[in-house]
DNA sequence: CGGCTTTGACCTGCGC
DNA sequence: GCGCAGGTCAAAGCCG
């Protein structure tokens, strides 16, 4: 396991663009190349305090300047100087022949000019593209608004029909169904990916037919179909179930309640299985079309995925909202606390799973991880932890799925997606058998480490008075999930500014600190518009993804005897 | 009585 | 092939 190097301090104060001195407009280049450099802050404020002192002033000119050179090189101007790497400490060493320092300037100062100039238009198109977001942030909740009003309006109408229509129990039914209809949005948001392929991979191949056809596939709709189709013999079966009735009746006959879980042990359970019955299934069936090896490949990842969660906790469990059933505890090598073995069991065949162990050096310290997404409705409550592990289970298969290399290398987009959020916090262990992204929250405001409170936007948010710890961690989900959505967009950079995470954890601020974050560089309109598209179009995201997945899931599915 | 926890047995993959 | 470790199962017991 290894953490990102990644810094915290390159957040910029858009303020003091707007008072730029002389000195500050050789900033403005290091502003417009130099997105990552924490050095760029420290350099600015001592430009600023250090306003007089000309020999640090010329530091920092020979430094920019030197910059300049570099892209403007074609002039003719060399001055020795091997300025092809990034701006690193040594350059501030290098010696300038100082004779052409007027000529310098003036070439400068043009330069700066024209580079202002650009800046101005890049400010000006932000503002926009951020107005342009705030309206179409504006439009979606009024539009979501007048959505709930309509479905009450017309859950009300349904109920009361239904007192003469049907029976209670229908109407229960229908309520349900009408909720659910009601809430997809949310749940579609958790798991981008992962949810879908997870889901998908345990639908019948009717419920994958919708969910093909275009309606907006819901974890929800898909529990309803089989609550309407399968639920008569009081739990829930898989396909792949139905099939292994045969080979499972043996065991059912014991009066074992397995299938669910014998399907499950085969697919992730026992995740070491799944590569086998990927492959041996995509050979039988898939063999022309190798992708589909990758993808079930990519699909073994996910479901291998997991979201370990630091916290410090007297309590034996951390309280995530859903109901768990121990199932196996187990002495841990290396650990003499024991790991404890969780189950969902807010659905009967959730695939949920989480492991419990206390911290070796650090007995305060709970170690939750969490495998699977749920397969189910959850309670508010629970969905902040879902969101959490879902999305940076999404995360993690993103960018497995895009290179094995990438997704350990703290350069990677990826990487950066994770760290602006949540920096140290993320790490994301390369020796666990399992990609494994931990979540690291130990550091409390109280903590030991007054650089992770203070450089930290989540910490920072910890912090604010009335949080609520049981927020937390959806924020951190949309935060990934969001970032997520920026790693996608391969070729662009991501802001080394972190989120700043607003106290409440409603989807539209949660955007508008997201698209703060990314409106305040230039560059990444084109981020912008995704993202807008992603979030905005919440149902067709989640069908884009499902789509994207379809061929995972079939696969899957066809993998599955 | 149903649901949950406990706990030893069992299964599986991996390294030697 | 063997041992080890991680993960799961399932009978027994506990509890409300």
């Amino acid at each position: 396991m290894f953490r990102f190097p990644v810094s915290l301090g390159g957040s910029r104060d858009e303020a003091r663009h707007d008072q730029i001195t002389p000195l500050d407009e050789h900033r403005v280049v290091v502003d417009e190349v130099d997105f990552f450099s924490e050095k760029r802050d420290r350099v600015s404020r001592e430009d600023i305090n250090d306003d007089e002192d000309e020999e640090a002033n010329k530091v920092h000119v020979k430094m920019e300047n030197s910059r300049i050179e570099e892209s403007d090189r074609s002039r003719d101007v060399n001055i020795g100087l091997n300025l092809l790497t990034a701006n690193t400490g040594s350059d501030e060493s290098t010696v300038d022949d100082g004779l052409s320092m007027d000529m310098e300037d003036k070439r400068a100062k043009i330069e700066n000019a024209q580079l202002q100039e650009e800046l101005k238009k890049m400010k000006i198109e932000n503002q926009r593209l951020r107005d342009m977001l705030s309206q179409a942030t504006n439009n979606f909740n009024s539009l979501q608004m007048q959505l709930v009003a309509v479905m009450r309006q017309q859950e009300q109408r349904n109920s009361s029909q239904e007192h003469f229509l049907a029976t209670e129990g229908k109407a229960e039914g229908r309520k349900r169904q009408e909720l659910h209809t009601m809430v997809p949005r949310q749940f579609m948001d958790l798991g981008p990916s992962s949810g879908a392929t997870e889901h998908e991979a345990e639908v019948s191949s009717e419920e994958r037919t919708m969910i093909h056809s275009g309606s907006p596939p819901s974890l929800l709709e898909s529990s309803n179909l089989r609550e309407n189709g399968k639920r008569l013999l009081g739990r829930e079966e898989s396909p792949e179930e139905s099939d292994s009735n045969l080979r499972e009746n043996g065991k059912r006959l014991l009066g074992r309640e397995e299938s669910p879980e014998e399907s499950e042990s085969n697919a992730w359970g026992n995740p070491n299985k799944v590569p086998k019955h990927n492959s041996s299934s995509s050979n039988n069936n898939n063999n022309a079309n190798g992708n589909v090896i990758d993808q079930s490949a990519a699909e073994a990842t996910m479901r291998k995925a997991r979201v370990s969660v630091r916290a410090r906790s007297e309590a034996p469990m951390i309280s995530d909202g859903c109901q768990w059933r121990k199932y196996g505890q187990k002495m841990a090598k290396g650990n003499p606390c024991p790991r404890a073995y969780y189950r969902c069991t807010m659905a009967g065949a959730c695939p949920v799973r989480k492991q419990v162990q206390r911290c070796a050096e650090d007995r305060s310290i709970l170690i939750t991880t969490y495998e699977g997404n749920h397969n189910h409705p959850l309670p508010p409550a629970a969905m902040a932890m879902a969101s959490t592990t879902t999305a940076a289970a999404s995360m993690l298969l993103s960018g497995s799925m895009s290179s094995q290399d990438g997704l350990m290398n703290p350069t990677n987009l990826l990487a950066r997606a994770i760290l602006p959020c949540s920096s140290s916090m993320a790490t994301i262990s390369a020796s666990a058998p399992f990609p494994t992204i931990t979540l690291d929250l130990t550091n409390s405001p109280n903590g030991n480490n007054p650089n992770m409170t203070t450089n930290n936007p989540l910490m920072q948010f910890v912090q604010r008075p009335g949080f609520n710890p049981a927020v937390l961690p959806q924020v951190v989900g949309q935060a990934l999930y969001y970032n997520q959505q920026q790693s996608k967009f391969s070729g662009l950079q991501l802001p080394a500014q972190p989120l700043q995470i607003p106290a409440t954890s409603s989807v539209s601020e949660s955007v508008s600190a997201a698209s703060a974050a990314i409106a305040s560089d230039p560059n990444f309109a084109a981020a912008l518009a995704a993202a807008i598209t992603s979030i905005m179009n919440g149902s067709s995201h989640q069908n884009n993804n499902t789509n994207n997945n379809n061929n995972v899931a079939t696969s899957n599915g066809d993998n599955r005897q």
